[in-house]
DNA sequence: GCCGAATATTTGTTGACACAATTAATGTTT
DNA sequence: AAACATTAATTGTGTCAACAAATATTCGGC
């Protein structure tokens, strides 16, 4: 018996193979993203938020466009997981302390987000502990196996262009 | 460039090899997740609600120690990703009439959760739709590749165990 | 049997999620 | 220039998530 059956008690086996791969996959996503989750929330941060100050620290550091920030409406697009209500987000980033919103003089729709120095304090303080988690989850697995991983992450993705299509 | 890089418009790359897989495992994650979540929520589930019907299901088909239905916090324990409001979500499924309580006889504080002949029903009219969800998602994967698929998933949660000791 | 500890679930509460509606600003057409 | 369409962000609102506290029941030691 696989172990994610075990794991789950449960009785009767998968529907089909993709089912099993699918139900894998969610697995291991929960269980090393609440890895993650942990250590973000030991600093104060959810997950999006810490992908969203790290999105705003790689503007600041190379600025696009001769901007060191980012448009709200793009922020969403640089992030892995929909984030649904950017707006919200950045308000409890700005009440931190740890972002800057800045009007637009171009359009003055845009509203841009900036991370601040204390923004960029805090990454840096989990830049460290975040590599190590990383090493921790996932350094078991040899070069050749993280390739393997990386390509079939790639594969099990291209499908998914022709789904999306409402 | 990696795909994962250059949809993400990101203009470093990785800091390691093991944080490029686990965002390329967040991002097929969180594309293959969408596709269900939006399965369900057109019959008016989450994806929690409808995994703890297909536990229940399970249960009632299969009973254990003489019972077709599991105590509330047994529930959480069949589930992959964690879900920590277990009572209202079977609220919320009482309310919809797609589950039962049942206050347990030998031991009082203990509340089983059962699913009623209206969530059979519902899970029967989602058990095709589903499959077909698979075998589009996934379905382009070989029979080899969805094997090694599977092992890497559960070498990759393998170091997780001791990750777990808080 | 009594009392304190442990257990199972529920409730209280705050914060986050997620969609639709609203507002302000810009672009396009007449 | 005015009217209409489109765009970007925000606000409104109900639902869900997540932790701590409360409540009821059972267990274990004396």
């Amino acid at each position: 018996m696989a172990t994610l059956q075990r794991d789950l008690n449960k009785k009767s086996g998968f529907d089909s193979p993709e089912q099993q791969a699918y139900l894998n996959l969610a697995y291991t996503h929960a269980k090393l993203s609440a890895a993650f989750a942990r250590l973000f929330k030991d600093h104060g941060l959810s997950e999006a938020a810490y992908n969203i100050l790290r999105v705003l620290r790689g503007v600041r550091k190379h600025p696009e466009n001769g901007r060191d920030a980012l448009p709200c409406g793009e922020i969403g697009g640089r992030l892995i997981a929909r984030v649904p209500d950017v707006t919200r987000l950045i308000d409890r980033l700005v009440k931190a302390g740890l972002v800057d919103r800045i009007r637009g003089e171009a359009d003055r729709r845009v509203v841009l987000a900036r991370i601040t120095t204390k923004g960029l304090a805090l990454l840096r303080k989990l830049d460290e502990p975040v590599l190590e988690l990383h090493a921790q989850t996932l350094g078991h697995l040899t070069r050749s196996e993280l390739k393997q991983f990386n390509a079939l992450m790639e594969k099990a993705r291209q499908i998914q262009a022709s789904t999306r299509s409402p």
